[in-house]
DNA sequence: ACCTGTGAATAGTTTCACAGCT
DNA sequence: AGCTGTGAAACTATTCACAGGT
């Protein structure tokens, strides 16, 4: 198994998984190629290919069954680690993803919130331990957090987001706008700013308003 | 200028139009395209290449003026036209969204927020004017709407985007795990659901952790 | 009849290389 | 010296087509 999977097939797996994860709970016992891609808004031929990546599986005939698929994407990406995550800046945002439940059942344990105002940290009231700012690259590594959640002002981004990754955080989702400038590169981030977003939905509704313009879905 | 722009172009230009919005107001003028890539963690080819895209700007010799290629990506992918946003759900991610201050000045306006608890839509004290969510599609057609942020629960996820849909909303950012299913294909979505993010995060440390299982970034 | 698996063909994207400008 | 612009080459990903199974 020493394939190089596109990364594009990889995030579709993801995607996948997710949705077998949903149709697990809804009782639902095998699941069609083309129908993964009618809910994923890929074609069928894609998913097939994808799934053909972590190859072999002896699913032929008539569909997958949706958990022995779930349990070998589960398997072949490594998914079934469970994670630490903690959140960085506890205004509404982060307040708002540090007390949502369905982290949990997940494999994603939310183990620590940050913020730099001493004040919040008093009056918040949850159930995840929270600590100030200056903090953070210890409690990370000694609570062996690989995940984060970045919620600050866009001026502390940086500087926060490098605490964390020095104390060993390996994946953030930024909501902050500021762009995090990465020094090694065995971090992954995925950005998440509303204002970009709310542009590239501008760009594609300009392109599909005005067919004439250029093609592009 | 009726060629095709690659999705993935398009997609980085938005990146760099905001980066460039960023720099301007830092008072930088000019700025080269390694720069760029630098920030957006692309190559630089790759940014000149995109640039190129929308052509003939004659920038030449030595690196870009920000002013100029900002408005230049600005009229090319029509950014320019100001939209209106609703937030669908004012649980604690959707108001932290509905008072979130930095949409106006990119040309996003808040306009409405929705709701289909009563009593929370009397007790939320905001700017933005809120509603029931059976006026949904009205007020969507009455003021305009072509953006909506979609944070209510998972199980009403579906509904309450057909009902952004139908009164007229084009594009959709998506809070909640559910996976939307669009009737029509001149609506966008993009998901935000954060457990696929960190499964995505998850999958991408497990590639770098063991190297020589699969070698893609 | 409808499904998966998979090599081959096609389409799409990125990288290269170098001409031309400042 | 360092930058952009751009056609061509290299690479990557998607779609097709059909064999084989249920």
């Amino acid at each position: 198994m020493n394939k190089k999977i596109p990364v594009p097939a990889i995030t579709r797996l993801c995607k996948v998984y997710k949705l077998l994860g949903d149709l697990y709970l809804s009782g639902r016992k095998r699941v069609s190629s083309s129908e993964i891609g009618g809910l994923l808004g890929s074609g069928a031929h894609n998913i097939r290919k994808d799934i053909n990546y972590i190859g072999e599986i002896g699913n032929t005939g008539s569909g997958y069954g949706v958990s022995v698929l779930k349990e070998h994407i589960c398997r072949e990406l490594n998914l079934k680690k469970p994670r630490n995550v903690c959140v960085a800046g506890l205004g509404r945002i982060g307040s708002a993803v540090l007390e949502y439940k369905g982290f949990k059942k997940k494999g994603y344990s939310i183990v620590a919130g940050f913020d730099s105002d001493v004040n919040r940290l008093d009056t918040i009231r949850t159930s995840v331990q929270v600590f100030p700012a200056h903090e953070i690259t210890d409690v990370v590594r000694n609570k062996k957090i690989e995940l984060a959640v970045l919620a600050v002002p866009a001026e502390a981004a940086n500087d926060i987001a490098q605490r964390l990754i020095n104390g060993g955080v390996k994946g953030i989702v930024n909501f902050t706008p500021a762009i995090i400038i990465k020094k090694r590169d065995n971090v992954h981030i995925i950005n998440m700013d509303l204002v970009t977003e709310f542009t590239l939905l501008s760009a594609r509704i300009s392109i599909d308003e005005s067919g004439n313009w250029c093609g592009v879905l």
